[in-house]
DNA sequence: ATCGGCTGTGACAACGTTGTCACGCTACTC
DNA sequence: GAGTAGCGTGACAACGTTGTCACAGCCGAT
């Protein structure tokens, strides 16, 4: 490879000066200057940011551990966000990915790899929305939380506004005039279920319904993030033979909402037309792929990326939970006819 | 931070000593390897990777360069495959990740940034199966393309294996019985589409059935990994007007089945039970929420990661592209009633 | 007893870079 | 015209590690 003395030897001055013209310092005559360069250009000289890295104990890189899978489908964009903010700021990722596997062991020892390539800070994403456990060893670096919190660690962290959006979504279907509306609540295992259903009735008290009035049937049953069933026929069925039925129906996540529209379509009815259908995640297969287009409340995990990457690297960050608002993709199914 | 020196000092040997000890050189007493190990565990040392890049030349790294945006559903797993083979051989994963924004520009910085880190290899990653057009800086450096190939460069190359997947799904309905078979096929403007409907053909010809009688359908249009818009409903409507309509359809992508669901469910019909449907992909969100169970053609992102990864550690691929077949998805959509 | 080799250890240089300091030159001030 | 400030430059040390070499102590062979 070639070295700073190189390029030196090259332009017929000292390594120092070479030094000085990569780093920007003004002291240089512009001749000088433009010699090096040529040089610089001339050899395809790159610096060696191993070198760099012992003179100034910073390494330019963040580490990005993921627990199980961010790689999955919808968890990915996180990832994306984090990488577009790092760049932004210079900064190169280094990920380690956990893969649920050996545990705790596994992640002890992506977190000893990430500290011996001397990372400036730490990003930890979950999959889901979950509570988790961190190591203790976690406190030794500037880090930040995301798509999850911790109970036990005091870390600065951002989770997707579950509420505020079932919040807005029941909002959506008020405003189009329905008062009988109907919530297929997910996983009853997962942190969003409560927070979603709270936000369904935030959004039915502020417009004056009654909440216990509303049906909230669980749709899906299983472990959140692995094995799920899904129980969509038979909720729309009970719903169907209530006295008063209702007009629109809130689905807990993308999946049941793609249910739901299987379960309407066998009946002969339409979303949108005959019944009107909100859900939540915007999982672009599910969500782009379905006539009439699906609305729904799109999780904001390219955003929380992006703010965690900022919040770490503008430094100094509150060990608190942030909420980001989910943003809302609007299709036809939430439309009266 | 605490370094070789300060573990020296604490076991009162030479730092070099220290230095045989991290690196399980045999000619050191067993006491005084214990004294080093004591010490190292007690001040809690980690080797510094930038000290070492300099003098071994070798960091140790894997840069993982995604053309757009492989963070997305169906391509992330690659980056899962190809960081537990990294891992697997003691090597880290420093990622970049392209959205297609500035484009080349943007590359090319990526690409340098890559070479100041001194990574050891290269893995370029496309988000869809796609001819890619690489920057000749990439020749400098050990790499492997993946899910993608180049035409303009030669590069070890891992691609789907289409066509054989193809043929493998249209066995399955030739043996459950069917002798009318559709194929509604996905984006012409994807590369996939031809090798899909060429291994449909093959299956065909290989049960001494006429590939020109069965119909082929083009579903969807647009841009490949873009927007793309599907048009399953107008394609049934035709396939159920022919004289003898098909008992089975080969969906070119799990969106594509998902419209089939929904367009089938209309007339009050069932896949599996009155038409045989077999789809590619296995984009989970899809494939894991369909009732009655698709069985679909998965694509092996998870495979081409680690064997990618495989073939930049071992050392020496030659120049070629290989195809890495599907797994097959069982569900209950292509049997018979 | 002397030699050669083997084992455990340490001194020192080197990797490529940046920080510190000092030097020589020009240009300004009195 | 001497002193002084500042500018451009270079010599040198240092960062934390590994490779090279040397040396001291011990063993067995002569």
């Amino acid at each position: 490879m070639v070295s700073i003395k190189d390029v030196a030897r090259h332009a017929e001055t000292s390594f120092k000066t070479v030094s000085r013209v990569i780093n920007g310092d003004q002291r240089v005559r512009p001749a000088t200057r433009e010699r090096v360069n040529e040089a610089i250009q001339a050899l395809g000289y790159r610096p060696h940011s191993g070198a760099r890295m012992m003179r100034s104990a910073r390494s330019n890189i963040i580490g990005f551990l993921s627990d199980r899978v961010t790689t999955q489908p919808h968890s990915g964009d996180i990832l994306r966000g984090a990488q577009q903010m790092a760049d932004a700021h210079g900064r190169l990722l280094l990920l380690f990915n956990i893969d649920g596997e050996a545990g705790d062991d596994h992640r002890r020892r992506a977190f000893e790899l990430l500290m011996e390539q001397r990372v400036d800070g730490l990003l930890y994403a979950c999959d889901y929305h979950r509570d988790v456990e961190l190591p203790p060893e976690m406190q030794q670096l500037p880090a930040v939380l995301v798509n999850g919190f911790s109970t036990t660690t005091a870390l600065p962290a951002l989770v997707p506004d579950e509420r505020l959006a079932a919040q807005q979504a029941t909002r959506l279907l008020l405003a189009e005039g329905h008062r009988h509306i109907a919530f297929l609540a997910p996983n009853p295992r997962s942190v969003a279920t409560p927070l979603r259903t709270a936000g369904f009735h935030d959004a039915l008290i502020e417009a004056g319904l009654e909440p216990s009035l509303m049906p909230v049937i669980t749709a899906c049953v299983g472990t959140p993030g692995g094995e799920e069933e899904y129980r969509v026929e038979t909720a729309l069925v009970q719903l169907m033979s209530e006295a008063t039925p209702p007009t629109a129906i809130l689905c807990g996540q993308d999946r049941i909402a793609l249910q739901l529209y299987l379960a309407l379509a066998r009946r002969g009815l339409s979303p949108g037309r005959d019944l009107a259908v909100v859900s939540f995640d915007d999982q672009q297969p599910i969500s782009g792929a379905l006539t009439p287009s699906l609305t729904t409340m799109a999780l904001p995990h390219l955003e929380m990326g992006r703010r965690a990457m900022t919040l770490l690297l503008d430094g100094d960050p509150p060990p608190e939970t942030v909420t980001i608002p989910f943003s809302t993709t609007l299709g036809r199914s939430h439309r009266r006819a």
